[in-house]
DNA sequence: CACAAAAATACAAACGTTTGCGCAACTAGC
DNA sequence: GCTAGTTGCGCAAACGTTTGTATTTTTGTG
């Protein structure tokens, strides 16, 4: 464990001053050519290498944005996650992680402590517990740019990077419509989160502008898990159901599932489209029609308004809107 | 935006020095438990969050760990890294996470990029293109702690965490000759990464325990992507293969894709296991059997090395084995 | 060659904490 | 009531950079 030299052992070494080292090192200020070569070529030869944290602490800010999610392992997440490192560490970001599990005391833990990290910025998908936005206004009240993505609230200052949930449920409800079933339920999440209102609605539309009749008694909430699926599919078909929008993925396994137990037959007699095209999506069988989120340009795109927002300085809230697309396969096809 | 209030602030409005307040805040050192309460209290009111950059630049270390992955958003790396976040942020450390897509360029931008960030340690699984430690050894040059994980080079210092990937092929090629498959392939990686040598040395010494033979002609390196398993499961057919084992999950896809496409019945006529257990495993018809990872627990195991690295200051090498399970399913059953 | 302008470099303070040291005040032991 | 130990707190330096300003050196011009 080697002592790390410094801007002024360089300094020393050269007979110059700290200051004009680290001018020649950053670009910063005049600095004739040869002392900037003569710096490099020392700073090499000593093995220097910047320590970020005096610099950051000098300038006040650091070149690090937090990313928050509920799950790290849940692929949605990651995909974001794997795209906005893509675009921030080559723009000399580090991307730090933390996981809420969906618990408000922990998101309230993790950001307290990316704040005292003196994060340059935040990108938060927020916990299903929070239900207020009091304290990401404080994140922005810091003076830290805030990105919301998938779960949001549009309201605040800063960015928020959101699928078109709205379209997509109308895509895939419509897909289904115009395959003759007649009679299609809603799997859905918490509905007073943004995300699954809005699938609601898109849903809701889409049934309507084809005459068909919304029915509350087919519509169930907090049913994306497997279980719930296969649970709820069983009350489906009591309600005379031949098919069912799921707001996600792993709700549609559980719903072909219960169908096989059953002896139903997917999609002759039951029509399902799911969300999220995990990635099992296209290797089961019957494969399942889902409405894809696009996760990685999600994470790409709230990475870039990071970066417009840090460069502009601007924090003029404003909304981006990446679409969903509907992948046709087997499970609503007739 | 306001500005931050600080130590001295505090200081200021109790007639302290910023010493005691530092003192009284962190716990260190003698303080009365009076002043220790109206510290406390100022702190709150005026909202007072510790400034982490500037006390990590006085401590000369800072509470953020690296971890280092090919790809944040494969299953196997994000569950590790929930598993190491999961017991590094309780323990009031910090995640950043960087991929190197495998490319070794990468790998030395991030790692530079860290050690310019004076983390407190590293847990990284090298890019395939890295065959030296030399990189790595300038981390623990350096005095940071580094934890390698799954792939990595044994002999060099810190902690490495590492499936027992010989044991968990050996397991899989015997679930095969039990069941009665008599020549059986491989489907590896890159045979100059750990893992996936002792995953074909597992697999030989099974082969051999049973007394059979050892061939290299049905050994395929660079081998476990979905196309490579099916395009190499042609080439064992041809060599008159009834069963592989793969080192990868989506080569046996692959694999099972050409049976399908082929009239090859699985498992009747042609046995097959993969290695990771991905999610779709079970849902594909037939099921696949697979060896599990438990990359969550590799994560798990890895933070927690690194935690007592950091505690006990010791570097000495050592190595921790997560065990694999074979997870017997329908693709290799008969 | 004198003088102004420009270029190169030096100086010093600052960012917000932490920490060794020292000094006063208090407590206890005899 | 004197010494020794303890407690509470202040002082100042330090961590390694950055940056506004000042100073020196160089260059250019008439």
């Amino acid at each position: 464990m080697q002592i790390r030299p410094t801007i002024v052992d360089i300094a020393r070494e050269l007979n110059l001053h700290p200051s004009t080292v680290s001018r020649a090192l950053t670009g910063q200020g005049r600095v004739g050519q040869e002392t900037k070569d003569l710096v490099f070529k020392k700073a090499v030869e000593l093995g220097y290498n910047c320590n970020q944290v005096a610099s950051s602490l000098r300038k006040g800010i650091t070149d690090t944005v937090g990313i928050v999610v509920p799950l790290i392992n849940r692929l949605f997440f990651s995909n974001v996650i794997s795209g906005a490192e893509s675009v921030l560490n080559p723009a000399g970001y580090n991307l730090v992680v933390c996981q809420t599990h969906d618990r408000k005391e922990d998101e309230t833990r993790v950001i307290r402590n990316l704040l005292r990290n003196q994060v340059a910025g935040m990108i938060v998908s927020h916990s299903l517990e929070t239900t207020s936005p009091e304290l990401l206004q404080r994140v922005s009240s810091n003076g830290v740019v805030l990105v919301q993505f998938d779960r949001a609230f549009e309201d605040l200052a800063g960015a928020c990077v959101v699928n078109d949930n709205f379209a997509g449920a109308y895509a895939a409800t419509k897909h289904m419509i115009e395959n003759g079933y007649k009679r299609i339920g809603h799997l859905g999440g918490e509905f007073n989160a943004n995300v699954y209102a809005d699938r609601l609605a898109g849903y809701r539309k889409a049934l309507e502008e084809a005459g068909l009749e919304f029915d509350e008694s087919i519509v169930f909430d907090h049913s994306i898990s497997r279980d719930k699926g296969f649970y709820n599919m069983a009350k489906a078909l009591e309600q005379k159901c031949d098919a069912l929008y799921c707001a996600g993925d792993y709700a549609a396994l559980g719903v072909m599932e219960y169908a096989r137990h059953n002896n139903i037959r997917i999609p002759e007699d039951f029509g399902v489209v799911g969300t999220a095209n995990e990635i099992f999506a296209e290797l089961i069988n019957p494969s399942l029609t889902s409405v894809e989120q696009n996760a990685r340009e999600m994470g790409i795109q709230a990475a870039e308004a990071f970066l417009a927002m840090r460069e502009e300085k601007v924090t003029t809230p404003r909304k981006i809107v990446v679409p969903m697309k509907l992948i046709v396969r087997g499970s609503a096809k007739r």
